[in-house]
DNA sequence: AGAAACATGTAATCGGTTACATGATTAT
DNA sequence: ATAATCATGTAACCGATTACATGTTTCT
């Protein structure tokens, strides 16, 4: 997904200015799916603006910078939809954490030990943070993103648990025995 | 991961050629988490083999074009092992299936079916695949990876199946109930 | 006083994808 | 014949990340 389409579906659940559409990538569900940053938010609202994909609505606040304010236009709804259409190749498991855990047995055990508890202190911290969401107010879609996103960290956390210590028992028997000495 | 790295990483489970490298990741593990193009893989040999980190060998083959095998010196195996002992950012679920998935209700339901289908359908081709695998040769690291699409997959299949059709039940409601005239 | 949030943008850089360029052999 | 596999590389392009540049207000 390039920055425009994703700029396009921010403005598709309401005007928002550059500033406001990187923090839709900050919290809640899209910030977990998608990422941007200002670097590419704004060039890509300055082509959508020159495609004709949105307007844009200066507003002048008390005490704070001016706003540009974005907006879909029809045009740019249509661009959207269509987005939404193409079939888009499948998602790949992309993961660093992955190709490390493939060379698990390269890793001294308490280096493998910690990236394994790293990882999954983080994916408990999202778990966490997820639960407090309240998913009430959200639509259908969003709902099924957020349910997503718990049953892949679940799962994730889950095999962690159960088979980190086949990955440590071999790191651990790979080390020189000679621990006991210290 | 940049390529460089990738390429450390295959290489230090054997000498191999930058054909060979892009091969490892087209099957097995290391396809499902990674990918490199040639595009990507050869200069990154270059950069490799002028930091010192590979060594490369020239080998005539009958038949078929001559063969450059890389292997890994010292200081690139160091170098690797740094780069697993490396803390990596968290990896995102980062998904154009789930971003468009927000957007459930923007879409017709046919449509909307259609790439649930077609996400499950995926999944389960892999699934498959993947269940063909023999892993008893493969170390535990692999093992760990192997198991852990398994269970990822595994999860996004079921969680898919028990909740498409909240979404396929929103999406046909809102559209307008004409169909029955057709 | 200093940091953080609000607000927009540009420029340099870096790296990946895609297409191009070449060429032999093997299988259909 | 033609496509596919084996094999290596370069060049153009595209876009993302990062740093830079600027300026106010509010909170600590």
């Amino acid at each position: 997904m390039d920055t425009k389409t994703l700029c396009l579906g921010v403005l598709a659940h309401g005007d928002a200015s550059g500033y406001e559409i990187k923090k839709a990538f900050e919290d809640e569900a899209l910030g977990h799916i998608q990422d941007a940053g200002f670097g590419s938010i704004y060039p890509a609202l300055s082509r959508l603006l020159k495609a004709g994909h949105v307007t844009v609505t200066a507003e002048t606040q008390a005490g704070k910078p001016d706003k540009k304010v974005y907006s879909l236009t029809p045009a740019g709804r249509l661009a959207f939809l269509d987005a939404l259409a193409t079939p888009s190749k499948f998602d790949q498991l992309r993961s660093d954490f992955l190709f490390k855990m493939l060379f698990a047995e390269l890793m001294p055990a308490r280096q493998l030990e910690a990236a394994l508890d790293a990882h999954v202190a983080e994916i408990r911290g999202r778990l966490e943070r997820m639960a407090g969401d309240d998913c009430g107010h959200v639509g259908v879609g969003p709902q099924f993103v957020h349910g997503f996103g718990l049953a892949m960290y679940r799962a994730a956390d889950a095999y962690i648990e159960e088979h980190k210590y086949e990955l440590l028992r071999a790191a651990l028997m790979s080390e020189q025995p000679a621990e006991a000495a210290e």
